[in-house]
DNA sequence: GTTCTAGAAC
DNA sequence: GTTCTAGAAC
């Protein structure tokens, strides 16, 4: 794909000082452009790497330590404000902009940016590949495997709280639900 | 990834 | 009649 395609905009997102939140000498932190929650950011190895998950390997296990904590740094700091801020940190299975980046975002889902199925379904469900079990996988069986139509199945799959499993019928229903549902995950 | 919008669902 | 979803985008 062109490297102006929408799917390479990560790429110059990292490059725009205004966008990065921080930096280290390995990774880059940004906000995401589009956030499906209060708090959603970007973690990027610098320079930046055309791949994604499944492309991993026992050998990028220090590199993804690395991005956790730096995502886990910032989320300490932003819960010290905001106690009761509950983060995820993971990676899409199947990522739609092609730069490795591992998404940190708020488990409220509370943003008009968040407007439909597939939206809801890459944070809610296995198709969210939580960063420690990716660690673990990693180490373990030295890759990540991602069944390509299994993960394209959960994206479609019917809305479901994560909360306390009830499947709702539209996205403004399910978000109204998930307002006030006080199961626990 | 987003925007736009036709037509399905209600 | 309005809300909501889902597919095209040259």
């Amino acid at each position: 794909m062109a490297r102006n395609h929408w799917s390479h905009a990560l790429a110059s997102v990292v490059k725009d000082k205004k966008m990065c939140v921080e930096e280290d000498s390995r990774t880059v932190t940004i906000k995401d452009g589009y956030p499906k929650a209060k708090h959603h950011y970007l973690v990027l190895p610098t320079p930046v790497q055309t791949r994604g998950v499944a492309s991993l390997d026992k050998t990028d296990v220090a590199l993804v330590q690395h991005m956790l904590r730096r995502g886990e740094e910032l989320a300490d700091r932003l819960t010290a404000k905001e106690p009761s801020v509950k983060f995820h940190f993971g990676f899409h299975s199947i990522p739609s902009m092609v730069h490795l980046h591992m998404h940190m975002i708020s488990q409220d889902f509370d943003s008009p940016k968040l407007k439909n199925k597939k939206h809801w379904n890459s944070f809610t469900t296995e198709f969210f590949l939580d960063a420690e079990e990716v660690i673990e996988q990693l180490k373990r069986d030295r890759k990540v495997t991602v069944n390509k139509q299994e993960a394209e199945d959960l994206l479609k799959q019917d809305l479901t709280c994560p909360r306390c499993k009830a499947v709702v019928s539209n996205l403004p229903r399910m978000k109204d639900h998930y307002a006030r549902c006080k199961a626990s995950p």
